[in-house]
Formats: structure tokens, C-alpha cells, sequence
DNA sequence: TTATCGCTTGTGACAATGTCACAGAGCGCA
DNA sequence: TGCGCTCTGTGACATTGTCACAAGCGATAA
């Protein structure tokens, strides 16, 4: 039960469903809801274990990867403010093992659903429908992207693209959002390659001029290189 | 509309929600649902199509792949009677693109469902909504399991898995069902390998004595050597 | 029969990536 | 200052992918 007028609008406000969907839905959503918070590192979910309930997050990310027999993992997707981890719901649904790591990020806000809720607005709210299989939709498109950049895209231009886009999204003002606070360890678990390798490209890029490599941070110098890739 | 008797028993055998779903359900499907068969080679969906209708698998089968910028390809799944590419359903419900290719690998025939009906019966049936979202959870974990594959899993272990899940599933007698008809080329495909290192990878199972390979054929000699992959 | 063509297989050289072992550098802290 | 930890750098080697090219095999046409 979700009694706060405060975060119920924050719900509100990061659901569009909530919004949308009529206030039938949002009463029953609120009695059904739990808030939970989730402390960083907190493990979700384990690779082939079960899941029962469906969470929405409100603040932080988790994240779900996939880990190998020799250690090495991939970074699949994130799951942020306004998402759910739908691939939770599809095995909620069907009462299959969770094939994949789930872990938060950072600290985790998010109102947890039970497997019957998830299953009774499936009938009862077409917004909650739609929400259910955009978000299916948009896993997949991702998980089948990240399958496309391992088997057919060079890891040079991988990187590139991974450390633009975290230049994009770096949150500080115009002169520090070059610099990224990242270990080589970092991207390679985002790639799913190996420390030693994201190293000698690393290097690489520094020869031409494109970026600076200090301990645990990378200065962007010269972009346009990496967008060549 | 599907009138024909035989094609509704048969529709009905293929599909447990039909047998399961009551009498409704198994009306408004024969109603709105249309039977089409597709000839061999026949392509389906192209990568970042649209797809607007959800087709049920009641012979053949259709194989959904991954086609990358240099012409190697990977195989993500297959679609076979009985079953349904989901990932289909849940594009056309999210009416995004569908991130993949899908082709006929034998004559198909399949029953054809509107976008429309795929929704309505989302909210009127829960037998049919069970069975979007087991498809939608088993083709999940197939692609996750390709991903693992890819990524984490050496070549000669996967291919003496292939070799051997070819073997088990080959409908002829005993005696037969140890010479595989397919090419390395085909093999290659199905892990997102290239044609070489597939034959590479061949002659030394064949140095070992676990094989012997043929112009378009492999025969098991020694089906242990493979399993200790 | 022979010629020819397309598909399949074989192979060597090289490039890209992953693995392993180990060394050193930077940083916080007792 | 010295210790311990994490992070980075590097060489040697294994695996896998790419490219170029040759040869074999089988079907069909001439």
C-alpha cells in the first residue's frame, strides 16, 4: 500500500500508465504497490534463479549482465527511473528461471508489484498493456543489438561509441564532461571483452591524439576521431 | 475465417490454448484468423521491418537470424508448429521494428492473427495470454543463451554441440541418423562462425576420429569425443 | 563423352581479440 | 615511511576472423 501523497506523484510523474490509465487503475496500483529501497550492489537477481515480483523503478539504475564461466561479463541493458526489467515479468509470467545478473547500480527506489497484479491489469488496463510491451519490446531490440555489436562490429569502434555516449550523458557542465571517471576494467565489463584489451586500444587512441588515459579517468580530447571510428 | 474442419483439428492439436481456451476463445479465433502457407525460402520479416499480423506455426519451420554488415549471419532461434515468433507479437504491439530477419526454412503454413485480435485476446483470454508470454519467455532465454554462447563459450565446444543436437533430432533410423546432411557453410551460420574456421575446426575432430566429413555431409564415428567438448 | 559451371572444401598468411603471467604505478592509510 | 590495494602496462601465446586463391565434386548442357 502506497499512502504518501509524495511519492504516489512521483509515481505519477515517472509512469506514464499511472497517468494515463484512469484512476481505477492508479487506486488499485497504489493499494497493491510497495516502495522498497535497495541499497548499491544489491544482487536482484540471480542467473537462473526465480523471480516473483515485478519492480518499477522511481530513482537509481540496476543493471543486468551476463556472466561467463571464466569471469568475464557483458552489460545487456540498464534499468532506470520510469522502466521495469520486463524480461522479470515474462518469466513472473511464465515461470521461468531469470536467464541473466540483475544488480543495482546505485542506490534503488522502486514499487514492487506482485506476479498476480502484474498478471490481473494485463486484463483489466489496456495502459498498463501497453507498458508491459513497450517495455518487452525495447529489451529485446536491446538484447539483439548487443548481440549485433559483439559478432559484427569491431571492438575499436565499439569503444568509441561507448565512450562518446558516456561523454554525452555525463551529467557536469561543458568543461569536465570530457572527462570521464571510468576504469578500463569498467568498459570492458560494458563490451564484454577483457581489461587488457580496451588497454592496448586505449593506448591507441591516446597515440592519435584523441584522448588522455589517467588513473580511473579518460580525458576526451579530440571526439571527432572517435566518431571516425 | 477458418471453416475447414481438419485445419480447426488440426489448429487445435498444434495449440494447447485452443484445446484449453473454452469455446469462445476457439470461436473467435476461427473467426478472425486465416490459414496461409509460405513457400520454402520465403522471407518473412527483413531486419528493421515492420510487421503488422502474428503468425501460428502449424508445419515447417521459419528461422529467425541475425544478419551482420560483412555477410556473416548467426541463427537466434527457430520457429516451429506449435509455436509462435513472439518477438513478432510484441513488435506489432509496440509497433517498433523488428530487429531481426525472419525466413521460411521449409514450406511454412500458419495461422495468421491481426495486431487487433493479438490485443483483444491479451484481455479476454488467459489461456491466450499464458501463451504470449511463454513464447515471449522462451525466445528470451534462446537469445540469451546465444549471447552466452557467443561470448563466452570456445568454438569447438559449440560446434560439438551442434554436431551432436543435429544428430539427436535426426529423424531417421539409427543407423542413418549419424550422417548429418549439411554443409560447413550451414554450420558456420548457425554459431555466427565463418566457413573456415567451421572446416578448420572439422579437420582436427577428424584427426581426433571422432568424424569423418564428405562433400555436403559428416558422418559421427566416435560421438564421445564430441560430448567431452 | 566432354566441357562447363556452381557449389563446396582446403589452405596459408595475416589481423583482431582473448588469455595468462607478471611487473610497476598510483593512492589511501596505518 | 612503508604497506596493501586497485589500476594500468606489456609480452607471449592461443583462438577466431578475414582474405585470397586453388582444387574437388557433381549436375547439366553441348
Amino acid at each position: 500500500m502506497i499512502q504518501d501523497f509524495s511519492q504516489q506523484r512521483r509515481l505519477i510523474q515517472c509512469f506514464a500508465f499511472l497517468r494515463d490509465g484512469g484512476e481505477a487503475l492508479r487506486e488499485t496500483f497504489f493499494a497493491q504497490a510497495k516502495v522498497a529501497t535497495l541499497p548499491a550492489d544489491h544482487i536482484i537477481c540471480r542467473d537462473g534463479g526465480q523471480c516473483s515480483q515485478l519492480a518499477l523503478v522511481l530513482a537509481g539504475t540496476a543493471r543486468v549482465y551476463k556472466l561467463g564461466e571464466n569471469g568475464r561479463e557483458i552489460t545487456l541493458y540498464r534499468v532506470e527511473a520510469g522502466q521495469s526489467c520486463v524480461v522479470t515479468a515474462s518469466c513472473i509470467l511464465s515461470r521461468r528461471p531469470f536467464p541473466a545478473f540483475a544488480i543495482c547500480e546505485t542506490e534503488v527506489e522502486a514499487a514492487v508489484v506482485s506476479q498476480a497484479d502484474v498478471q490481473r491489469w494485463l486484463t483489466s488496463s489496456s495502459y498498463w498493456r501497453d507498458f508491459i510491451f513497450a517495455q518487452v519490446a525495447e529489451r529485446i531490440g536491446e538484447v539483439f543489438s548487443v548481440l549485433d555489436a559483439v559478432l559484427f562490429q569491431p571492438l575499436d569502434r565499439r569503444l568509441a561509441a561507448l565512450l562518446l555516449h558516456r561523454a554525452r550523458r555525463s551529467p557536469q557542465d561543458a568543461a569536465t564532461s570530457r572527462i570521464l571517471q571510468v576504469t578500463h576494467q569498467e568498459l570492458a565489463v560494458e563490451l564484454g571483452s577483457s581489461r587488457e584489451v580496451v588497454t592496448r586500444l586505449l593506448r591507441d587512441f591516446e597515440k592519435t591524439g584523441a584522448l588522455l588515459t589517467g588513473r580511473g579517468q579518460i580525458e576526451l580530447l579530440d571526439p571527432s576521431i572517435l566518431e571516425a571510428r
